[in-house]
RNA sequence: GCGCUCGUGGCUCAAUGGAUAGAGCAGCUGACUACGGAUCAGCAGGUUGGGGGUUCGAGUCCCUCCGAGCGCGCCA
């Protein structure tokens, strides 16, 4: 048996194993999983490394190492194969052992970082008298997820809601409640928009109008009484849509997390002043410019009418948020086509000093979501697709509670870089890779577990796993907190989503291969526990994806 | 013109420089008096866009070409 203190308690079992085969081997063993189950549970190509520069034949050096490295307690006894891998295969009690500690571990084999910090995280951001639109989506669904991972890693996560609440477009919005003498009281966000174009209309056809939208803007700059009122009427107005919306997408923004464009206006003028007084930003063409190494263009600013655009804007931010808010590490999400302006804005608020080397900054950039035609998600007439909308169309094929977790999954499951088609029929069913595929799985343990519960059957740890069905799952089962760890790295929620699939369908497996009430004594017990342990993972990971676990379906 | 992202079965996607490139969908064969089959088992389907190179080993790294999408100073 395994002594206490050696699994769970202090390493997990592949750092353990990877801690006695580098003892041995003295270099790291680059443990994996295996590639196929006739491989074992854990395979190390380190042979073949070190037999390089030994010079000798690979399978020589694998017999060493097996022949003298410490692994009796934990794995049945070590394969070598192929050119000169080894195969690890984990004893069946000592698979029980681990499974049983994820089943009484809260966190469900999570753990927390010793090295978390504060992080400051980017998106969402919709526009202030704009409904969301499909764009919107992905940066709040993405931006969900790595909140409730990097919180599950004991990070100090601060949510900044960057909402486009400053800006030309108010002088025309407000021009125009005023010369339609527009009670507000009555608009919800769907007027709100109506009234954008309305004014954008107007803007483009009547001169004298774009005037006094003009004027309009210098008004709300100076703190015109009469228009902020109404700038503050739009934003709240705003913000109730916006709430609306999170609250269908059952995400966990909320209004104290709104950090708008318009709390950076203030600190815009200093951060040019600052630069320029420090010679790090220069007048171009009538322009303030930052030119940085390695950027043809420069960041811009303040443009030569004397207007700040949205470089600034986050250059700002940046300093904001390390200065202010303290961050250790910065993310922003946005779509990829934004790439360019955050690798410039970094490297402008580098080169200012104002985020210093020991504080990260990422971009994440994610592609475009497409229609079935394989072009970009847009309405009839071209225009951006409302996010209600999306959600009306999932919800045609499946109940709320699944069609938000088949739209979740769809759009966590690939690589965030790519564009993915929205498939409203595809991406709800339950066969096959999808968000109600896992809903469903761990409805089947709950089930059970909820027909033991009726029948009186009780159960404390997972301890027969004679079934290779069992095993692969209890094996699974352990995996959860490495794969968060490296999706709170980064930043890839797609893999925690293939575990969870492959989690899903190794419950599946067992399921039918492994009765559990029909099963007696010992083994249904151990089967049970199995059961809670498995619906714990799925529910502990679906959470993190910001996807819920019904018990019945 | 420069830069970024991408190119993997009919379709949608995986794959830390490691073994015979894996899944799902669609197609075909099977398994239901069931812990509710919203499932499972199996078959078929691939010279990873082309060509070089590095390496014991390349879908992955480097070079080059082809193709797609997106950016590239005063909109955000």
């Amino acid at each position: 048996m395994v002594e206490r203190g050696t699994i769970g308690d202090m390493l997990s079992l592949p750092s353990l194993l990877a801690a006695r085969l580098e003892a041995v081997a003295g270099v790291d063993p680059e443990l994996r999983p295996a590639t196929k189950p006739q491989f074992g549970h854990f395979q190390s190509n380190v042979a073949l490394r070190l037999a390089k520069d030994a010079g000798r034949p690979p399978r020589e050096v694998a017999q060493e190492i097996v022949a003298s490295v410490q692994l009796d307690d934990l794995c049945e006894p070590l394969e070598i194969a192929g050119p000169g891998f080894i195969n690890i295969r984990i004893k069946a009690s000592v698979l029980a052992q681990v499974a049983t500690e994820v089943l009484d571990d809260p966190a469900a084999g999570i753990e927390a970082d010793p090295t978390a910090a504060r992080v400051v995280l980017d998106y969402s951001s919709p526009n202030v008298a704009k409904q969301m639109h499909v764009g919107h989506l992905r940066t709040t669904i993405i931006g969900d997820c790595f909140n409730r991972v990097l919180t599950a890693r004991g990070e100090d996560v601060l949510p900044q809601n960057h909402v486009g609440d400053w800006g030309r477009q108010f002088g025309m919005l407000i021009e125009q409640v005023l010369d339609e003498n527009l009670d507000l009281g009555g608009l919800d966000l769907a007027g709100a928009e109506l009234l954008y174009r309305r004014a954008n209309d107007r803007l483009k056809a009547d001169e004298a109008f774009a005037d006094r939208a003009r004027a309009r803007v210098v008004a709300l700059q100076a703190g015109d009484a009469e228009t902020r009122a109404i700038w503050t009427r739009l934003i709240d107005i705003s913000k109730a849509g916006f709430n609306a919306s999170y609250a269908r997408l059952n995400v966990l923004l909320r209004d104290e997390h709104i950090a708008g464009e318009s709390m950076y206006n203030a600190m815009l003028g200093d951060v040019c002043d600052d630069l320029e007084s420090r010679g790090i930003a220069t007048v171009d063409d009538g322009a303030l410019v930052v030119f940085v190494d390695g950027f043809e263009a420069p960041a811009i600013l303040r443009n030569r009418h004397g207007g700040y655009g949205y470089d600034v804007t986050d250059v700002a931010s940046i300093k904001y948020r390390v200065s202010a808010l303290a961050a250790d590490r910065l993310i922003y999400v946005t779509d990829a086509r934004q790439s360019h302006h955050f690798q410039l804005a970094f490297a402008v608020a580098r080169k200012a000093g104002y985020l210093p080397d020991s504080v990260s900054a990422e971009h994440v950039g994610y592609g475009m979501v497409l229609g079935t035609d394989g072009r970009p998600f847009a309405t009839r007439e071209g225009t951006a697709y409302p996010l209600e909308d999306l959600l009306d169309v999932a919800e045609q094929e499946a109940a709320p509670e699944i069609a938000l977790a088949a739209i979740k999954y769809a759009d966590l499951s690939n690589q965030l870089q790519k564009d993915y088609v929205f498939d409203a029929a595809r991406m709800t069913k339950t066969t096959g890779d999808t968000g109600p595929y896992l809903q469903y799985a761990h409805a089947r343990a709950a089930r059970i577990l909820r027909n033991a519960a009726e029948a009186g059957i009780e159960f404390s740890a997972v301890t027969v796993l004679a079934e290779p069905a069992e095993q692969t799952l209890a094996l699974q089962l352990t995996k959860l907190g490495e794969v968060v760890a490296e999706v709170a790295q980064n930043l890839q929620p797609h893999k925690l989503c293939t575990y969870l699939y492959e989690t899903a369908t190794a419950m599946s497996v067992f399921y039918e291969q492994c009765p559990v009430l029909k099963a007696e004594g010992e083994v249904r017990s151990s089967r049970l526990a199995l059961c809670a342990a498995t619906k714990k993972v799925l529910a502990t990971g679906l959470d993190l994806l910001g996807i819920e676990a019904p018990d019945r379906m």
